[in-house]
RNA sequence: CGGGGAGUGGCGCAGCCUGGUAGCGCACCUGUUUUGGGUACAGGGGGUCGCAGGUUCAAAUCCUGUCUCCCCGACCA
């Protein structure tokens, strides 16, 4: 049976634009008019504050401290790290003025207020960070140094797409200082683990975390590690990032101490972070063709009363009955926290505003009429199990009270549903028989979303690599990371026959 | 940055080729009707056509420049 769905596409149809359709319909976002800059409308900013805060909290219980460091950062910083300049010099905003004068009526860049020396609009902090840690650290009773900002960021990217890649970003960035290698590199991969974890338990994400291989290494970066989701198109998308710097920044910034014997050593620093693209991430992960579903644990409302007003008198008792559920469903406790209820109290038609929450992606939907109010009664939606077998919006009517009691467990429900919905989704399409490039050629070019594989290799680096990449990339691909769990290949490289070094993940990205 | 497409009331579009100062659907407002599932009818408000300049008696329509968005490519912690 053929039925109506909420969004004007579907995922099937084309998935860019199902994409775009969500942001729009579950009023995420929208265009600026500034170039790949966008206006975060209150349900997805609502949906960033919440991860915001569960992930402060992790950071936070890692040892880490919140701190704030400048937009601008002096050109002449990031010349001190020649790999890192050159990985972000082609995507910088540059501030070069300070004044404008009026100019026969238009408003003009005032050649006279030139600045001395040019300030880039970060793209990320690592070079004025380094340069308070170079002041603060002194001696070895300094380290390590672990500090967090939740800051934007600009990078002028050729392409953008919302949340998954806008030229002004909103995300955090840990930079820590460690005495030894060992140290930065534990660091490096609690991150890592943190990351993985949290994107698995919040947002339901289901993550691969790894090591990149070389080519896709941060600039100035010992080492970076990624956590790798799948979206809904069987595309990567890179998640979160937690590079291991070694001494690259701090012998280019000069961030050193004395140790215990009296000798300068050289710090060695990590960097991390995880941005807006997360939410791309749910986006893509928990979509349907009715729009987003948010996970419980970010959504900004978990339900969302929806009473029938018929613009009458008897709407007063009604919105009295339905304010005396929405308090009694805030002293319910879910996921440690308070549970966050909305009244929608706004004037309209019933199912146009259920309609617009379904979008949405509330968890809970409760519609309630006058037959509720007299049977004590609620009318519940689940936005993870919509519909019926045949095709018919599945409404449940419960006591009032019995819902109330109820609501947390279903709420854990349904964040478990999406996560094992999206785990099972990753699982099933990483492929591990394919064993020639023919093979993976053939294997890209017949399924539409094929997913991840994965293989052997022997890990060349320079102009074995490079081969490897342009390979690849001849079909669109891309290497992905090396997982954390993979056991050691027992068969020879995929790309050259050697022996191998270890498994990767090929898939295209985001 | 290269190729393609597009910018017309809040949204989606027609008109542009063959210049003569805007039209449709949805949304919105008012009224009536209806109402446990995205009600129906009637009436109404709102735009000078992305921006700038040019051609012309006259420009949404032609020309030039520019900005923004979408798709493909290149690029991309």
């Amino acid at each position: 049976m053929s039925k109506k769905n909420a969004l004007p596409i579907t995922r099937e149809q084309d998935f860019a634009a199902w994409y775009q359709s969500v942001i729009t319909e579950a009023d995420l976002a929208e265009e600026s008019g500034v170039r790949g800059c966008m206006v975060m409308r209150p349900w997805g900013y609502g949906i960033w504050e919440r991860v915001q805060q569960l992930l402060d909290i992790r950071i936070k219980e890692a040892g880490h401290e919140n701190c704030y460091f400048p937009l601008f950062i002096p050109l002449s910083y990031f010349a001190k790290e020649a790999e890192h300049v050159d990985g972000f010099a082609k995507e910088m905003a540059v501030v070069t003025h300070h004044r404008l004068k009026s100019d026969g009526g238009n408003l003009v860049v005032d050649p006279d207020a030139k600045l001395e020396e040019p300030l880039v609009v970060r793209p990320t902090s690592e070079t004025v960070i380094g340069a308070a840690f170079a002041r603060w650290l002194q001696s070895w009773r300094d380290l390590p140094i672990m500090i967090n900002q939740w800051a934007n960021v600009v990078r002028w990217e050729m392409r953008t797409r919302m949340f998954l890649r806008t030229s002004e970003f909103l995300w955090q960035e840990g930079h820590t200082a460690h005495a030894t290698k060992k140290e930065a590199v534990e660091e490096t991969l609690t991150i890592l683990k943190m990351y993985s974890d949290f994107s698995e338990e919040v947002l339901g994400m289901p993550v691969i975390a790894g090591e990149k291989p070389e080519n896709e290494r941060f600039p100035g970066a010992d080492a970076t590690y990624s956590i790798e989701a799948m979206m809904q198109d069987g595309k990567a998308l890179q998640a979160g990032t937690s590079h291991y710097l070694g001494q690259n920044f701090s012998k280019a910034q000069n961030i050193r101490y004395q140790d215990r014997e009296g000798e300068f050593q050289h710090a060695y620093t990590t960097s991390w972070g995880v941005s807006t693209r997360l939410i791309g991430g749910v986006i893509m992960t928990h979509g349907d063709d009715d729009g987003l579903r948010v996970p419980p644990q970010i959504a900004p409302y978990q339900v969302v009363i929806v009473p029938m007003l018929r613009d009458k008198p008897e709407d007063d008792a009604l919105l009295e009955y339905c304010a005396n559920i929405a308090k009694s469903l805030k002293q319910q406790t879910v996921f440690g926290e308070k549970l966050r209820v909305q009244l929608d109290k706004k004037p309209g038609r019933a199912s146009n505003k259920r309609w617009s929450w379904v979008k949405k992606g509330a968890p809970l939907i409760l519609e309630i009429g006058g037959r509720d109010s007299a049977g004590e009664q609620v009318t519940v939606i689940r936005r993870d199990a919509l519909y019926q077998e045949n095709g018919k919006l599945d409404t449940k009517a419960m006591g009032w009270q019995d819902f109330a009691e109820a609501a947390p467990q279903l709420l854990e429900d349904i964040q478990h549903k999406l996560h094992r919905e999206a785990r099972e989704r990753l699982e099933a399409n990483i492929s591990s028989d394919i064993k020639s490039f023919d093979e993976l050629s053939e294997f890209y070019k017949k399924n539409k979303y094929a997913g991840w594989v994965k293989v052997a290799w022997s890990k060349p680096t320079g102009s074995g690599l490079e081969q490897i990449v342009e390979r690849l990339k001849s079909l669109k691909l891309t290497m992905r990371n090396t997982p954390e769990d993979a056991d050691q290949p027992d068969e020879p490289c995929f790309f050259t026959g050697d022996a191998a070094a270890e498994y990767i993940l090929i898939g295209r990205a985001y």
